[in-house]
RNA sequence: GUGGCUAUAGCUCAGUUGGUUAGAGCGCCAGAUUGUGGUUCUGGAAGUCGCCGGUUCGAACCCGGUUAGCCACCCCA
């Protein structure tokens, strides 16, 4: 069948639920990254790293059967039985139970890495992607849950989001109202419905807490008004108090809550930025105090981009020393989805501002030179590897984004001159050889 | 995991009740313009119609399977 000189090609593919990338997305993607670390980093969180391939046994049986299933697990050529990381949260307990020692508590971390899932892909969910993780652990202290929020903020706000909005709960606060109900030994399926009243509305929660948790309609609608408490932060959380009187944890929780309130209060922040929403609980069963969700202000539909909460214990499986903590996680594809949906994204395929186009093949010497004195200056350049014709090399400027380019031919060297293009006002300047560098860096600033 | 929809050029898509040589726009490459990008004009390359099989004299079109994508559930540590 196969004609001949014409050679079998495997098919390029990439397996489901798998992405490439191309350079705009990729600039994008580092962009992104690149905030989420110096944010994080300001604070003094460390950055880290973990394999991404662990014994199963370290990262199975962490969150129930069904989320078993999503591990990629196979056997390796040892015949170890291995998982690749769901997450990186189960990483950092095996992580923090193996080095507590030398790496002493409180212990603040960054993480951000691919994890995998065998998911079925839908949109904005993909089989492998990545997870911007900050948590400190160590410490009970409610500082650190307040300097949580204060990170979830800065983030956005160097993102450049200017509306969004940081909704805040306490997992004990519930607690303490399934308390005084009556309801705790519910407590984890009335919250996993809780979660969806945004989703299908206060009827439909209502309905499925009766029928899943098995609870009666008083029960569930007293949850409900309760959940739905809306206003000023003051003034919920007086409401609350009545409410939770007498339930130490109840109590607890709203202390914290309150102090974290009264640090907001100091931040200066728009009005609205961070509010109590007591009818967010987040699905995980593991949190137990302070949860966080962000919301865009611009693109409520999209769900939370930054979100996490305070849990109690979290390498009790690995050490029997007790390591609580607090964190959160910048959903990467979420707000990259976000940002390309309000049109926040930039067009340039190339990192460099300045293109040090190629015209005389015997000075290929001179060209390298000068990309190499930009560079010493901080200047990001590309040279353009061949004597094409300088128009061509203009339309390849063009097309990648280069906001400079610099043009020398036998009149300029002659002179000891260069040309500098602006691409983007159609302006052309003359300068000295040794002026170039300066000259651009004067460019450059001003267009920022 | 369950159900539904979709798959034609690099991208977005058209393609008659099944009929001979599968088209458009955009993009790409080349030329007009071996010293100046974006605009314009001219030309060109590029498709086993996702893949495998079946029905038929004949399949991009009908049928079955499969892979991938999208949507809704399930789940989301």
């Amino acid at each position: 069948m196969s004609e001949p000189g014409k050679k079998q090609k495997i098919k390029p593919q990439t397996l489901r639920g798998f992405r490439d990338f191309l350079p705009d997305q990729m600039m994008a993607r580092e962009q992104l990254i690149d905030i989420a670390r110096s944010v994080y980093r300001s604070y003094g969180f460390a950055p880290i790293d973990t394999p991404a391939l662990e014994y199963a046994e370290v990262l199975l049986g962490k969150g129930g059967e069904e989320s078993d299933k999503q591990v990629f697990r196979f056997t390796d050529q040892g015949e170890r039985d291995v998982a690749m990381r769901f997450d990186l949260t189960v990483p950092l307990a095996r992580f923090a139970a193996q080095y507590v020692q030398e790496l002493g508590i409180p212990f603040r971390r960054y993480h951000i890495a691919p994890v995998w899932r065998g998911e079925r892909p839908a949109r904005g969910r993909f089989r492998e992607f990545m997870q911007c993780d900050f948590d400190t652990i160590g410490t009970l202290s409610n500082s650190a849950d307040i300097e949580t929020l204060f990170v979830i903020n800065d983030l956005l706000e160097k993102i450049g989001i200017e509306r969004f909005t940081i909704r805040v709960n306490n997992r004990k606060v519930l607690n303490g109202l399934l308390e005084k109900c009556g309801l705790q030994e519910h407590a984890v399926s009335i919250l996993r419905s809780l979660d969806k009243l945004d989703k299908i509305g206060r009827d439909a929660v209502q309905a499925e807490m009766q029928e899943k948790a098995g609870i009666p309609a008083e029960g569930a609608a007293r949850v409900l008004d309760m959940a739905q408490l809306k206003g000023k932060p003051s003034d919920v959380l007086s409401a609350l108090d009545g409410m939770l009187a007498g339930s130490a944890t109840g109590e607890l929780g709203l202390a914290n809550l309150r102090e974290l309130f009264t640090s907001v209060d100091r931040c200066g922040w728009p009005e609205g930025r961070v509010i109590l929403d007591v009818a967010i609980a987040r699905g995980l069963d593991y949190y137990t105090g302070t949860i966080y969700e962000t919301i865009l202000g611009d693109l409520p539909e999209i769900g939370s981009v930054c979100s996490g909460g305070r849990y109690d214990n979290l390498a009790e499986l690995f050490t029997s020393q007790q390591l609580p903590g607090v964190g959160a996680s910048l959903g990467l594809d979420r707000m990259l989805a976000a940002l390309e949906e309000l049109g926040r994204t930039k067009k340039a395929t190339t990192p460099a501002p300045v293109l040090v186009t190629m015209f005389e093949s015997g000075r290929v010497a001179d060209y390298l030179q000068m990309g190499r004195m930009l560079r010493m200056a901080g200047i990001g350049a590309e040279v353009y590897p061949e004597a094409k014709n300088i128009g061509k090399q203009m339309k390849y400027a063009d097309r990648r984004g280069f906001r400079l380019c610099l043009i020398a031919g036998e009149n300029e060297f002659a002179a000891g001159q260069w040309q500098i293009k602006d691409l983007t006002r159609g302006t052309q300047i003359s300068v000295a050889t040794l002026e170039v560098a300066a000259e651009i860096s004067k460019i450059l600033l001003a267009q920022e």
